[in-house]
DNA sequence: CATGAATGAGCTTTCATTCAT
DNA sequence: CATGAATGAAAGCTCATTCAT
């Protein structure tokens, strides 16, 4: 029966699986973590409340779940859009811009997303640990960046880490203010706004 | 009885009161607001938990009254600390270092105060607009002088509301990081880079 | 300092105890019991909670003698009336006018008046005894009054008990349905047609 | 799978429904609203906590069902006796009696019953506008054979309303008496007597 | 006597999780 | 595999009662 490496039921499976992600996404987004109910998810993947812990352990299984899946996601996105740009200019400009469009177009996960910055501090559990390894790659795509700038001189010596993490900062600052309706106009300027300060910041000369 | 416009009554009132309050910051801090309870805060307090309802009419009152509270005082010390200073230049440099300085200072608050954004997007109550008002004062102190800056030719013709954003921003990244314990070293050192970062890129010239 | 058999002391005691049997009468009937709360019975009476607690032991204190106060004063002038009919057809008149004319009077302790049967049932305590011997005196003014109609012949060979009780139905319900706007009229009207009703199912031919 | 219209899941949630209503009604009853606990009830039903909620969303919903259930199930069992009963004089006996026979037999329904009226006063919400229209379709019962007598003169040009009134509240006050005790005796003879003076009241002649 | 701050038992309701079908 | 009825722990909030002042 099983051909090509997949039975029926391990596509079955996936279907269930990504069902269910894409519900919990939306619903988590909706109301939190806590608000949220595994019956509000069930019913908006379309299966029975018992039909979600088959294929998940736990309410907070399927929350990190969903992190981590949109977290691969952003990070692919980034990865090509840098590998991309030829210039380092245009690996940092592509990184805010990457950012940017991602969370226009996936504000449900921006808000699960953010929200994991705050639960980190109050719980830094082993989940958090992940978490924060998922995050460091991000990083770590902007800091060989700025290390490839500053040998070609075009980046002045800053300090790699903190620079690539004010970057993000700065990022991740628009798409807030965006969402939270402080920031209503062309996502474009927004961008280029952003790049032109932070190469200001960092440029040589 | 009444002595000094205080009565007895008056500063028991007063104790328990910040007595709570405190208890709460840390219990908010610690568990953040969902799963911290009630009993935990009374007990934190040192009070049963029927005296907590006394002073406060829910647990949302208690955690509002919190996050009011420490916004409130940072907000002073900003604008002290800025008016302070004479020119734009050490005004920036002092809202980046006195922001900096405070949440060092005050860890717990500064758990409650940023997740507090990540609340904001799944319930944009009232509650939150309130928490915005008062986010908007800081931003307002950073527009100022800015403004000035800009008047003075000292700084590019930016964007006011949206650099201030990104001061905002990057500062915030700074503690976030050293609260996760991914930034070890010299407070005073990231602050001075990062203000040089951000001089660099608002700066003329 | 005790004259006339009263000292200040007394006084007070009984001013305050008035107060507060009066206070509770309004609250309890405007809430019932259980909503009745004794911080509200305090602030009615214009004292403060413990000083409540001074003079009744519990709650259910308080409402038991708001209830046997209202049930003697509603006796004592059931009895004046009675006694002051001639006739054994106005002795019963008397009955049914001066219980409606009361419970106009007092629609508040109608309210606690009548809960209390439903009451009854549930909590077949002692304090319930002590209601239905209160009760029963009420009964026993109708019974000697039929018991003289019957030796006169005025009234048929009834069973006192059970035709004393019919009567008191009856007119309870007159007040019931008043008291819940299902009634609305001359009270005079409804007096005259209940005795009308009554009489002529007791009297003889 | 569904046969006869009922699946094996129907008959279940009637059970259920079924066992937590009498359930309820045991324990309002012994306990009244206010006592009871949600707790008794589902041990009572011999179901958890939870389940109870799963069939009635509040307290006082399983209280106003069990309250419903059983007026209903009155109001028939007096229709039918009635609507059986040939004379207008068999109707009005019909009535009492059946009334009397109906609450001998749900001693536990009688005290809700009953002690609703004393909460309509306290409280009269939506909930006691619906209870009010159950009795008054009693009522109409009897003002129909009333209205019948007086066309055929073998009932005294009596208020209809008011009549209909008296003959429930007196047959009320023989289960009330019968349910405290106060009147032990045959039941057929309280019966009888009730009827004779409600007919001496209100015959003709 | 009078006060009212403090207490904590107790209540209703929710919901993550399990498991028999 | 899929279901959803059943569970029961847990939480926020109230309020009768006490007692130090």
């Amino acid at each position: 029966m099983p051909v090509l490496g997949k039975t029926k039921q391990d596509v079955v499976a996936e279907f269930r699986t990504t069902e269910i992600l894409e519900a919990a996404r939306r619903v988590f987004a909706e109301q939190g973590f806590h608000e949220a109910t595994v019956d509000e998810i069930a019913e908006a993947a379309g299966v029975a409340k018992g039909t979600v812990y088959l294929y998940y352990h736990s309410k907070k299984d399927i929350y990190w779940a969903a992190l981590k899946h949109g977290v691969a996601a952003l990070y692919e996105e980034l990865k090509k859009e840098m590998d991309n740009a030829g210039t380092v200019e245009a690996k940092i400009h592509a990184f805010i811009a990457t950012k940017v469009y991602f969370f226009e177009q996936h504000h449900d996960f921006f808000k699960i997303y953010y929200s994991e910055f705050g639960n980190a501090f109050a719980h830094p559990t082993q989940i958090h640990e992940e978490f924060k390894e998922l995050y460091a790659c991000q990083a770590k795509l902007l800091e060989a960046a700025l290390q490839e700038g500053i040998k070609q001189k075009s980046v002045r010596n800053v300090r790699r880490s903190a620079t690539a993490s004010a970057i993000s900062d700065i990022t991740r600052g628009i798409i807030t203010q965006r969402l939270l309706g402080w920031l209503k106009g062309n996502v474009d300027e927004e961008i280029e706004f952003t790049f032109d300060l932070v190469w200001k910041g960092i440029g040589n000369r």
